[in-house]
DNA sequence: GAGTTTTGCATGCACATGCATCTAATGTCT
DNA sequence: AGACATTAGATGCATGTGCATGCAAAACTC
């Protein structure tokens, strides 16, 4: 994804016209504030983690994301179907994401015997070195800007 | 209001102020869990919108974005450069959705006479008209799904 | 004032993503 | 068994995004 980096604002919430309305305007403003601070965040976030990731170990946030829900299963293998389940992508891009892995010689596709058209994605060894030395650098990068202020979407 | 204390039947993140460590285990795994909730929350609410704005309003979220910094000052108009600082897109990708509402006739450009560089873009009546039918569709997901359990049904 | 650097925005390009669709395998119904 | 529906995953296509770059105008240096 890798988004630019950004500083300053220009926040200037005049928004409500106080007629006599309920609380909902109150609300819903509290509403946008709080969803402006996720967008911040996570903007801050993917653009940090992707950049961090891609320049030290040539791997983007899904392709990590991926790996890490691998690494983190006892047999280090599931379903294409279950990962989909555990990470915010389309099954479509999922697809690929795996097709890139497997290009890198970081996962492989195995055919399902129980059920021939599923496919099971199952790490390989340098896939688990990698996501092993990439996780230092994913919690670094989560310990650094997790938490810090934010610098914009705050007037 | 931090924007993690509400996130529903999850898993309570707060860090430890004692100690002075960094990085350990405990307060990563932590994070890798807010960061998860962040995104997760991100992913929902973001397909939400869109497809909300997209099917009522014919507006994409950063289209809707924009229209709704540019309503919220007195004058309704920026410079692209003061925009910029305000949504989390690119310069580029800016200066396209930019362009996107100049073809819907929703905003204007307009030279900046002080600094011949820089364009000023200015909402239009119908843009106008626009950010204000949209704002209660998004203010109404942000109600319906800002603090509700999160599903991972985004399609 | 001429030359250089910086700033503001647009654009060519590469690429990741979602949607619709396709193929193959499985499930279901009669 | 045969016919239809459903599911798993891959792929063509359109689109939105970021990066690098281009261009023009302002700012800076001498």
């Amino acid at each position: 994804m890798r988004m630019h980096d950004n500083v300053a604002s220009m926040t200037e919430t005049k928004v409500s016209a106080g007629s006599g309305e309920t609380g909902t305007d109150r609300e819903s403003t509290a509403d946008v504030r709080e969803w402006r601070e996720i967008l911040a965040r996570h903007a801050d976030l993917s653009c940090a983690l992707d950049r961090e990731l891609q320049a030290g170990h040539a791997l983007g946030m899904s392709e990590y994301e991926v790996l890490e829900r691998l690494a983190e299963l006892p047999e280090q293998s599931a379903k294409v179907s279950a990962i989909a389940k555990s990470v915010h992508l389309s099954q479509s891009a999922l697809s690929r994401v795996i097709g890139r892995l497997e290009t890198a010689g970081l996962v492989e596709r195995v055919m399902c015997t129980q059920d021939r058209r599923a496919v099971i994605v199952q790490l390989t060894e340098s896939g688990l070195l990698l996501q092993t030395e990439a996780q230092p650098t994913q919690r670094r990068v989560l310990a650094e800007r997790l938490h810090a202020p934010l610098l914009k979407s705050c007037e």
